[in-house]
DNA sequence: AATGAATGAGGGTTCATTCAT
DNA sequence: CATGAATGAACCCTCATTCAT
């Protein structure tokens, strides 16, 4: 692994761990375990560390979402295949996930970089699907953008719930939640 | 307003302006109009501060949670009495709920300080509510904690693109999204 | 003395042994005796702090040049006077000296303050002392800016040496020096 | 031009543009456009980089004293062919100039480095001329380094107000200077 | 000889905290 | 109680220097 995936690997892990604010660059590099001036051949600053490895959940999210989407699958099982994939990543990434989920409202996270994830890929095709649902009079008449934080805030909820053990979350329950999911949205 | 107000509101403010990791005591002397030794009468340290904050907002939140509840109305009634008590808060209280919402799964806040609001009364009388619900056949056999954060999980992901602007929330949204809430836990 | 008098002089002191480039916060926490932070409470940067040590040794440079002056002496009397403090100043006060002549015309003095002080007083002075020689006929006609320097010149060539120890500097020296930059000027 | 001369003027440049102490490596390398190792092929260390510089412009600054100097011409002459070149010096190679004043009798060079350049042929040429008008009886008697300490510091004064643009200096300027020099030490 | 990624000591500065008033 | 000057550990970052290529 390269010196640069090392850092963002290690500053993922420290926020996760013990939060932005108490990643400082002397952890950071022991974790890392590269020399102090190191950061700097591959990040101008702290603030750009912190929003490459954003960027880099981000871009991860975005293609997690999709895998394994059929557009040619019926609307109910595509829908499902992106909540599922949502819970995967949650699962597999929970410091992705929570990094994403923690800081993507907050002020140290640039307004650009936030809102330029919205616009790739999984969002339009999320869009589209609930577009789609609509005029096939299946999906309730609503904002897409309200829908689609809609099906998204259900599952991240659910996450930080298991992430702190308030429950178990196997398959059945994952189940339920899409279904719920899936019911919240139709007319 | 006393002193030791002042200090918590400026510090809340703050938090919500640039962020907690930004939030420095010489930031918060200029802003609550105190001196830099004052806050050492109040509080023992900064997190200290941070956790009377955020114990204040949760308090608050679980006393909006219950207003108008009444305990003999029907179960659809009180549901629907607890979700728009949620909009209320969020709307009336942006700071306070973007701060509950962004550090209650973070490490700034204690284990015992997040999950000691978890016993307090609204959430006893929400578990209440869904156990009954369930008892009725109305509601899905669920975890009642996983039901909890699901209806929870629902306006907090509608309150926060409400937030950045994503789209309006206006009466006729609240309503859509507590119906939406109501289906997503039915049998 | 005070906390901000022991900044200064310790910074002048510094200055004077190692050099601008040399002067270390940390050495200089040291030398003046106080913690680290303490700075900062009366400059807002290290450049502040060198540019205030620039403008109080040209305010006390500006002092020690008009002592004794009286302006209802002869020409050459008053003339003698200022050349002669021009030596008191220098040989009194070495750092205060070397520090202006040194860095006057260096970028690490803001191109305002380097001015400003030449609005001072005892410009003045000297500027109407050399227009009225050069009305009186006395005085060569040239630039007052171009006389003025090339006084000063001498003198401050003459002590750098002293520095230096090239040569003693005594009364008799001087006295030679100032005749010397009389006569330079003479028509 | 080799890179050892890329390296040497790089610094030159900057010293002059900023101020040695703002010279870094980094910018240094920028400029000379050669890699950051490079210059250890060459120099052992930044200061002795410095100490090349300084003494590289002290023998240019040697050369230019004595061009066309006449030693069969009169005394004046050879007097005013001195002086003349110290302002064409200055003028054409205000860098070189700036830079040996200004560090000349700081910390950053070495005393050795100074004081044998002055034990070079122009200082010497320079020495002879003064204590040949003493032995004749036009020079005033004074220690000969003083004497040379003083028309050299007229120039120099002289100079140093020219490049901040206090006067204008063309060859009007320059003779009446050249003269003042010259009334200065005679008897 | 020439390079530049990597280094880490040390730079200026910030900031939570203390304490005399 | 309230203050704010003083503190110094710890912060982010710079930079001269090294070394494998």
């Amino acid at each position: 692994m390269s010196k640069k995936e090392d850092i963002m690997t290690a500053t993922l892990d420290l926020i996760h761990e013990e939060g932005l604010q108490s990643v400082t660059f002397a952890k950071l590099f022991k974790r890392a375990n590269v020399g102090s001036g190191t950061i700097y051949n591959y990040f101008a600053s702290k603030e750009d560390l912190v929003n490459a490895v954003y960027k880099k959940a981000r871009v991860h999210w975005g293609e997690c979402l999709l895998q394994g989407y059929e557009p040619s699958a019926s609307l109910y099982e595509r829908f499902k295949r992106i909540q599922l994939n949502r819970f995967h990543f949650g699962i597999n990434f929970p410091k992705e996930f929570m990094f994403i989920d923690t800081y993507s409202f907050s002020p140290y996270i640039s307004i650009e970089l936030r809102d330029m994830a919205d616009t790739h890929n999984s969002s339009k095709v999320i869009e589209i699907l609930i577009e789609e649902g609509q005029s096939q009079g299946m999906i309730k008449e609503m904002d897409s953008h309200l829908c689609s934080q809609l099906i998204h805030g259900i599952v991240a909820a659910i996450l930080k719930g298991y992430y702190v053990q308030k429950y178990p979350l196997n398959d059945y329950q994952i189940q339920q939640i899409i279904e719920a999911s899936w019911k919240a949205i139709l007319v």
